[in-house]
DNA sequence: CTGAATCCAGCCCGATACTG
DNA sequence: CAGTATCGGGCTGGATTCAG
């Protein structure tokens, strides 16, 4: 824990995660994937990297969200304590969310995970399309 | 709507991904997460990391995973391009599963997001505990 | 040994309507 | 404006059984 981030370019080096055998149900790598991994979590989480969003605000940025996943979604973020949930008492009220120091941190390994994913898609298509045309 | 904003902040290095507005469905991060974040595909690309295995051998070394979802999981990491499959025509028939160079290319991001994983997971246990505390 | 096929439970998520 | 409640569909994933 020493190299948070000289770890840059070295080669894959994970051998102490195994997550296997009894207790696979409090793997923490399951745990943060079981939140990045649901539909709108990680896409709320960039939308907020830039400063705190009110709810309608984040409402209109991501037009394909219902109120009822953009408010569960921001629960569960909050839960986790990736992101601050700051009310206005104000007529009508107003809400704010916006990253924690938590939530922030996660911003940098996520960071990695979508420039791979940007520059590895039409790898990943072509791959794709290899596969679905030699399969009848 | 473009974006108003501008990137000033703290903010790493996520600026071109807004996946927002109308083509959200082929947003390259959004690709990648529909695969990482089903329940094994992560577990068993760290599973071959170091070296092809046997169907078998993933098997017994993932004890929680049916056949079903060992082969189904494979064949999407295979449809994707991650991992290779080689048959070797047998009695008894033993095929062998192991990585592609664009399979191992994820390790590194997929590393990243491990050791934070890791090292934050007692953080956010924490901060559920005390959301559900204060939560009647 | 590897894998396909079927049945079935659970939940994720969307649409809608209603409150403060 | 922000949030809750309810209903229902579709997909994920587990158990079992059969096949090459």
């Amino acid at each position: 824990m020493a190299s948070p981030l000289t770890q840059a370019q070295k080669a894959p080096a994970i051998a102490h995660i195994q997550c296997d055998g009894d207790d696979l149900s409090q793997c923490p790598i399951r745990g943060i994937l079981d939140r990045i991994g649901d539909k709108w979590s990680t896409l709320l989480i960039l939308m907020l990297q830039d400063g705190p969003k009110r709810f309608g605000v984040l409402r209109r940025a991501v037009p394909d969200i219902s109120q009822r996943m953009l408010t569960q979604t921001l629960r569960n973020l909050q839960r986790d304590g990736f992101v601050a949930r700051q009310v206005f008492d104000t007529v009508p009220p107003s809400v704010e969310y916006s990253l924690t120091p938590l939530g922030e941190s996660l911003l940098l390994p996520l960071a990695g995970l979508v420039d791979w994913a940007a520059m590895n898609q039409p790898a990943i298509l072509k791959a794709r399309g290899q596969f679905d045309e030699e399969r009848p």
